[in-house]
RNA sequence: GCCCUUGUAGCUCAGUUGGAUAGAGCAACGGCCUUCUAAGCCGUAGGUUGAAUGUUCGAAUCAUUUCAAGGGCGCCA
């Protein structure tokens, strides 16, 4: 139990020794932000006082005077009526031999058993991941990884829309590409795809197989669209996982319309379905949604949202506690309406939660650049992680609240390069990395008994706070949290490495304490960069 | 016209779910390298939290109205 858990348990039963039930959960404990308000501060005595119908000091004072004190060196009353805690030197020092001896297992949590589903990127196979994908990549990917160390077990998924209008034009797009390189000029359709990537392709099909495909048959239309999707699947991947993005599971759209399972899964709708003007409609309306949706359109095709019930169903079916679909922020309308879909099945409205990424801006010399895969001229993810870096990019991305518009200018960004703050957290880690390296013959004082400099204190309550930081960042799928975290982190390093010597020749003691210190900040700077994907290098 | 998201320092953004003096990073200004990496540290300046009203001990946070930007509005994905 950390040091957290610790007080918010002392203070539940503070109350409870008066008869006054709180739980421990209902109990917020914050960092002090200034050192004069002692390390912990808490305000229940502010929040119970509306139903006691007391003076919220009168409460603290309750609590001060029936709390268990030990490993709290003074408690005040401050303010209106919140509740400082000192805490003594011991059970501050303490997390140092917790954070050496846990290692890179620092803040991860036990197994729940819970199994999450989170699907992300799902962008259509038609062409190379761009700025926007990169955003929903790196947030997405380090949502799961928070809930990795919060101890749930987590699938990273992939839809593919493979079974659309987009992927025809992808088809179009490759045999006009692959009739030009023969010797046939063929114009690339208006609403087709003209970037480079359909080139390659077209040329990588001469490669493999000549000019097998000329003809304009139904088969060889075919072939162009299913080997469209394979390569630009293929090249998706790469890019991913350049990006630190890895997927466990590739579901597709024509899997799920293969065989009667779109039919079947209308026969379980049959009670929430209507006709209106030919086409059928689901009453959404029924649970959360303003409108009803059509999902078979009145020419008996399905329109995506049917598909898209179906594949959700299957998630289920693959026994999830919890679905998570990250999606472009265009996709807002699509919430309430899969929600109650869902929900027509029984499931509980809670059993999805859709975390909506606002698109990203290219910006150039202050105006916006309108990017878009047709004509080919987006900022492409690969282009990013070689030109601005995966390190730089993936810190970029989460540190902003996934609901933030953002304008992204390239330029800028491989401006900022050296002022780029991902470089003064990794500096921190190299910089502690080094003296450990110089030190390596020196043992470890885990008890910190020399620890007395104000920038130590501050460094370890800090460290201390990390678990619950994960926690908490984990279950309102918040990275941006662990950034804030990380840097802050990297400061009260910098400022310590500074101010404190950590290798002193002429005091052993000193100097094993500040190298255990020096020690446990390494380790949960590496695993908190961890969890957004950012590497922790040894030197810089 | 209706709905959703956003609006915080010159710029880019945080803000622990209603708490103490609203915080970081860039940019600006002033200091600090004969000792472990100056990609750093210490300090100064910068704010009517888009605007207004309300709810209460207390509001950037909640409610209503309003302005602005972006997005979505039954057979597109």
């Amino acid at each position: 139990m950390n040091i957290e858990e610790k007080l918010k348990e002392k203070i539940s039963n503070a109350l409870a020794s008066q008869g006054i039930v709180f739980p421990v959960p209902s109990i917020i404990i914050e960092h002090s932000k200034s050192s004069e308000h002692g390390d912990y501060a808490c305000n229940v005595a502010l929040q119970l006082s509306k139903d006691l119908h007391k003076n919220p000091r009168e409460i603290a004072t309750i609590i001060v005077s029936n709390i268990d004190r030990s490993g709290i060196s003074k408690i005040e009353i401050a303010g209106p009526g919140f509740i400082n805690f000192f805490l003594s030197q011991e059970s501050i020092t303490k997390v140092i031999s917790t954070i050496i001896s846990q290692g890179s297992d620092f803040g991860k949590h036990e197994k729940n058993n819970l199994r999450v589903n989170v699907e992300f990127v799902s962008a259509n196979p038609t062409g190379s991941l761009h700025l926007g994908h990169a955003r929903c990549a790196a947030i997405g990917d380090s949502i799961c990884r928070l809930y990795e160390a919060a101890g749930y077990d987590v699938t990273r998924e992939y839809y593919i829309n493979d079974a659309g209008a987009q992927v025809e034009h992808l088809g179009e797009s490759i045999s006009a590409r692959y009739m030009t390189l023969l010797g046939i000029p063929t114009d690339v359709p208006t609403d087709g795809y003209h970037g480079e990537d359909i080139k390659k392709i077209a040329s990588r099909i001469i490669d493999e197989s000549g000019n097998k495909y000329l003809s304009d048959s139904i088969d060889n239309k075919k072939y162009f669209v299913q080997k469209g999707i394979e390569l630009e699947l293929e090249n998706i991947k790469e890019d991913l996982k350049s990006f630190r993005v890895e997927f466990d599971v590739f579901s597709s759209e024509s899997k799920i319309r293969e065989g009667h399972r779109i039919e079947s899964t209308i026969e379980k709708y049959k009670k929430f379905t209507y006709v209106s003007d030919g086409a059928l409609f689901l009453k959404t309306t029924a649970f959360l949604d303003d409108k009803d949706r059509p999902i078979k359109k009145s020419d008996g095709q399905y329109t995506y949202f049917m598909p898209d019930i179906a594949y959700h169903l299957d998630k289920l079916s693959r026994k999830f506690d919890l679905l998570v679909d990250i999606l472009g922020a265009d996709h807002h309308g699509y919430i309430a309406r899969m929600k109650s879909a869902l929900m027509m099945q029984g499931y509980s409205r809670d059993i999805l939660e859709v975390e909506l990424v606002q698109v990203v801006r290219l910006m150039k010399d202050g105006l916006e650049v309108k990017m878009s895969k047709r004509t080919g001229n987006a900022v492409t993810l690969r282009e990013l992680c070689e030109d601005v870096g995966v390190d730089a990019s993936r810190y970029f991305f989460v540190s902003r609240a996934a609901s933030s518009h953002l304008d992204f200018d390239l330029s800028l960004a491989l401006e900022q390069n050296s002022s780029n703050p991902v470089y003064y957290a990794q500096y921190a880690h190299a910089r502690l990395s080094k003296v450990l390296a110089t030190a390596s013959d020196i043992d470890f004082d885990l008890d910190g008994k020399r620890l007395r400099e104000e920038q130590e204190n501050e460094l370890m309550v800090h460290l201390a706070s990390y678990p619950s930081i994960i926690v908490s960042s984990a279950n309102e799928r918040a990275p941006q949290k662990i950034v804030i975290y990380i840097q802050k982190l990297a400061s009260l390093i910098h400022a310590f490495y500074t101010e404190c010597h950590i290798i002193n020749s002429d005091d052993k003691e000193l100097t094993q304490s500040r190298l255990a210190l020096a020690k446990a900040s390494q380790i949960v700077m590496r695993n908190a960069l961890d969890i957004i994907g950012v590497s922790a290098p040894e030197k810089m």
